[in-house]
DNA sequence: GAATACTTGAGTAAAATACTCGGAATTGGC
DNA sequence: GCCAATTCCGAGTATTTTACTCAAGTATTC
């Protein structure tokens, strides 16, 4: 378990996923400007979080990203983990090259730690992020027909809906 | 907060530091050994840790580091903070530059986010983490003799005793 | 068939990580 | 007082990760 900077890129970017996923598919293009990450750099995010099975793509005109299940159904723990290496097994990975047997002490303890935030985060779903700020979300949405408004018509009409 | 291998360096070599703190100060060198940390690196992950006041040093021959107040007092979260650099506030550090106010609410929310990761991590404290692997813990005294065994006689005296 | 948007891969600048080296200051023991 | 152990301190460096750019290719819809 890794927390860094890239591990809330892709929190944020799903929640703007989530946020508009009843839009249809979401562009990665309309999350760039949204939350200010650039293209190149979400795509590299969305090849792996697609490849883990959180988002399937819509090719095409209009197309774009969708979430792959329920946002009750996919967890924060999920999208780090995606997006993350795989778990930094330094030295030590299996118990043969353990420095005297300690390092496998603390190495086994931190394990035990990470994964207790493992487990935490897998508690917190989008959806309880989504609820859980449901006054905010509501400003976002207003303030998103502005945005949309400067690149997209069509788009004003979706936003106006809702 | 951020959660790389540079606070569990950190963690580690505290918890080491809490596992022989009966036995007087604890040299980096030992923890080097021990750990498999490299020496110059401890120092420094340890001018951080005096810097905030987790750890007292003691100069000189037979000095070395002792923890500044109990193993109970002192949670996982002021180790990983302690050498974790300032919590990254990447963009929208007050207001004013925020993205048209969404970007704002991503970055509110994930400060929840971490803030609950950090009190998670406030409540997990080194006698905590030394308890909790009473058994391994009584295994790697076993081996420390070994590691002493091979560098400095005085040492086996002191782990014998224990 | 043309525009849209995903897909893939190569490359890159900046930062963080983990470490090296050299030297200085402090102090206990002989 | 000298010597060795040890913390301190600063500069430097290789590797990895971040975050991003660029360019070409593929699938899909209109």
């Amino acid at each position: 378990m890794r927390l860094t900077t890239k591990g809330r890129y892709a929190v944020t970017a799903m929640l703007d996923l989530a946020l508009h996923s009843d839009e249809g598919p979401v562009s990665l293009a309309d999350i760039s400007t949204r939350q200010g990450i650039s293209l190149s750099y979400l795509e590299q995010l969305f090849a792996r979080l697609r490849h883990f099975k959180l988002v399937k793509s819509v090719r095409g005109p209009g197309g774009g990203y969708r979430l792959m299940s329920s946002t009750a159904d996919i967890s924060i723990a999920q999208v780090v983990d995606a997006v993350s290496e795989s778990l930094d097994a330094t030295r030590c990975e299996g118990k043969g090259n353990c420095h005297e047997g300690e390092v496998c002490l603390t190495h086994h303890l931190w394990e035990d730690l990470s994964a207790q935030i493992h487990q935490f985060l897998s508690d917190i779903t989008l959806a309880d992020l989504v609820a859980r700020n449901d006054i905010q979300s509501v400003r976002a949405r207003q303030d998103l027909r502005v945005v949309s408004m400067q690149k997209d018509e069509t788009h004003i009409a979706v936003s106006e809906i809702l």
